[in-house]
DNA sequence: TTGTATGCGTTATCAT
DNA sequence: ATGATAACGCATACAA
C-alpha cells in the first residue's frame, strides 16, 4: 500500500490501539476506556497506559473512531468573504477549542450569491460528515439556508447581527446597539449634522447598523434628512461615491458613520479629494475594525467584533453538545468601539 | 445512538453502499468499483448504479473509505498570519480543487515563534491524518520544519520566496525578480534617488525582496546609500518610522519601495505627515497587493502574488500524487505589479 | 475493574 | 464482469 517513492524512508510505523494494549498487557477495551476518560479504570492501570501513550507517539485514528462512534471529530466553517482579518481570527478561535478536544476545523468558503448555495452547503456537510458547522455572516443571514441545515439535522452555530431561527446556537452580535453608541458618541461630541453610509439593505447587518444609528439620532431629536443618508454596497468605491455625495451636498456635515471599513476608507478618500481634513473638518467611523483601520491615514475609528472569541464559543458549544441538542439557545454579544484618529 | 433532542426530526436516513447495492441488485463490490471509476464494470451496470446514486443523496462515507484505504481525503493548511486576503484566497484555491476530488481542507493556524512549532505541526498531521499539507510563508521558510515533515513521511507542498529543501513540491514565488522589476520601473520613470524599507532580515522573503531591489539599482550604477535603506518588522508602525526617517533624512528621495503593504501604508502616512504628496513628490510601492492597497489614499501600487492559483496548484499536486512521491519538484512563479495611484 | 466479540462503511484480495 | 469476505482501528453491548 505504501508507496516506494524516494521519500518513503523509515517513517514511524503507525501504532494502533492494539499495540498500546499489548505493551500495557491489557485488552484494547481498557485502553479505549483510558482514551475516553472512563472512570472505570484502575488508577494505576490508567497511569501506566497513559505513560505508554505519551512515550510512543500514538494518536488514536479519528477515522476509525468516527466510524465506530458515528462522529467525525470535524467542525465545519461556512463563510463568504468576510474581511480577511475576520476569517483568520474566527479560524483561530475555533481551532483553539478544537485542539483541546481532538477536533479539526474543515473550511468551506462559498458564494453567497450562488443559486445552489443551499444544496452546496448541505453537500459539503454530507461529504465531510462534520459534526457541526459554524456559519458566519453574511451567509448566516440566509434563513432558508438555516432552515435547510436544521432540517438536515446538522448541528449549527450561526453568528449574525439578528437572531435567525433554526440555528440551535445563535450568537447575535449586537450591531444595532453598537451603531447607536456611535451615534451617541457623535452627538456627545457635538456633531449634530451627520451623514450615514448604509450597506446594501438586503443584508440584515446593513439594516441593523442603519436602524441603530438613525433611530438614535431620532431619539436625540435630530433625525437625519434624506440627503444625509446614502446607500453603498459595502465596497470601497461605493463608499467613495457615497462620501463624495454626502460631503459635497451637505457642506455642514461634521461626521460620517459608514457601515463597514471598506466604505469608510472610501469616505476618507472622498474627504481628501474634497479637501476636508479628517478629523478636523470631518469625523469618520467605520465598522469591522478590520486590518485596514489602523493603516489608513488618518487611522480609522471602528466598531470591533470579537471574532476570535465568537469562534471559540461557537466551537465549544458544538463540541460540548456533541449532537445532542436539547434546546435552542441565543446569546447576545456587545461590541466595542475602537477609537483612533478619525474620531477624536 | 442518535439523540432524542428536539431538533432530532426525521433526518434523511444515512444510506450506505449496501443500500445502493441492494437497490441496484448487485454486490457492494460492484458499487465500490463504480465509485472508484474502475474500468471493469459493464457500462450498463455502471450507468444504472450511477443513476441510483444520483437520485438518492448517497455520498460515500469518507471515514470508512479512509479506514479501508488508509487515506483521509483531507488536505491540511499550515500558516501563520499571512494577511487575511492571502488566507482567504489560498483557501479558496485549495477548496476549488478539493471539491472536485471529494477532499476537504483542514486548517491549522500556528504560531511561527512558538518553541514547539515543529512538534505541534507534526502532531496536527498525525491527529488529523491529513494526506498532505500546504505550508504557507513564512512558516514554509523554516527549514527545520520542512525537514521534520519530510522525515515524518508527510507529503507537503511549500510555498515560499526561495527553494526550501525537503518539500516534495516547492513552489517558489519569484519575489526577488519582482522586486527587481519594481526597481526597473522606478529607474525607468526617472527615480534615481530612492529609498527602501526592508522587512526583518531573518525572514527569507525580506532578504529576497531586498536583494532584488538593491541589486537592481547597483546594476543601474546607482546603488543605494546606507541612509536610504531602513529595516522594519513588517508592521505598520515600523513602516511609518522607517518612512519618516528616510524622507526626513533624504529630502531628495523621490520613490520608496516597502517590503509589504503594511509598511507601505506606514510610509504613506509618514509622507503625509511630512507634507510630501504621493505620488507627486514621492512614489510608493508595496508588496502583497493585500486588501488595503486599494483602500489607501492614494491607492497603493503593489506586487501581487496569485495566491488562489498557488493554493490550487499545491492541492492538485498533493491529490494527484496521492502520497506516492517519486521525485521532488520545484516550480517558479512570476509576479505582477499592480499599478495604482501611488506610482504613476 | 477488566475482557470478548460485534459492527461501523469502505476497499481490496481472491475467487468465480 | 461480478461477488464473497477479510481487513481497516476503534467503540461499545455484553460477559466475567
Amino acid at each position: 500500500m505504501l508507496s516506494s517513492g524516494v521519500t518513503d524512508v523509515e517513517m514511524p510505523e503507525k501504532l494502533t490501539i492494539v499495540d498500546i494494549a499489548r505493551k500495557a498487557g491489557v485488552s484494547i477495551r481498557t485502553v479505549s476506556r483510558v482514551l475516553n476518560d472512563s472512570p472505570f479504570v484502575n488508577a494505576e492501570t490508567r497511569d501506566r497506559i497513559k505513560s505508554i501513550i505519551e512515550s510512543t507517539s500514538y494518536s488514536p485514528n479519528s477515522r476509525a473512531r468516527g466510524l465506530a462512534s458515528n462522529r467525525s471529530y470535524l467542525i465545519g466553517l461556512v463563510h463568504d468573504d468576510p474581511n480577511g482579518l475576520v476569517l483568520d481570527q474566527v479560524q483561530r478561535g475555533i481551532v483553539d477549542v478544537c485542539a483541546a478536544h481532538a477536533y479539526e476545523l474543515v473550511v468551506h468558503p462559498c458564494n453567497l450569491k450562488a443559486r445552489d448555495l443551499i444544496p452546496q452547503v448541505l453537500q459539503f456537510a454530507r461529504r465531510s460528515r462534520v459534526d457541526g458547522i459554524v456559519v458566519l455572516p453574511p451567509v448566516s443571514e440566509n434563513g432558508a439556508l438555516a432552515q435547510a441545515i436544521h432540517a438536515a439535522g446538522l448541528p449549527a452555530a450561526g453568528i449574525a447581527s439578528v437572531p435567525v431561527e433554526d440555528f440551535p446556537l445563535m450568537i447575535v452580535v449586537n450591531e444595532r446597539s453598537a451603531s447607536a453608541q456611535v451615534a451617541s458618541m457623535f452627538y456627545g461630541k457635538g456633531h449634530t449634522e451627520v451623514g450615514f453610509v448604509s450597506g446594501p439593505l438586503d443584508y440584515r447587518s446593513a439594516e441593523e447598523r442603519r436602524r441603530g444609528f438613525l433611530d438614535a439620532f431620532e431619539r436625540f431629536g435630530a433625525p437625519l434628512a434624506e440627503d444625509k443618508i446614502a446607500e453603498g454596497d459595502y465596497s470601497f468605491q461605493s463608499g467613495f461615491d457615497a462620501g463624495y455625495q454626502l460631503i459635497s451636498r451637505n457642506p455642514s456635515i461634521s461626521a460620517i458613520f459608514a457601515s463597514n471599513d471598506r466604505m469608510a476608507a472610501g469616505v476618507l478618500k472622498a474627504a481628501f479629494k474634497l479637501n476636508r481634513r479628517v478629523p478636523h473638518d470631518l469625523a469618520v467611523v467605520g465598522f469591522d475594525d478590520s486590518d485596514v483601520a489602523g493603516m489608513l491615514t488618518p487611522a480609522l475609528s471602528s466598531v470591533a467584533r470579537p471574532m476570535r472569541q465568537l469562534g471559540s464559543e461557537a466551537a465549544k458549544w458544538l463540541i460540548d453538545t456533541a449532537g445532542v441538542i436539547s434546546k435552542h439557545e441565543t446569546r447576545h454579544i456587545d461590541l466595542q468601539i475602537i477609537l483612533r484618529e478619525s474620531l477624536p
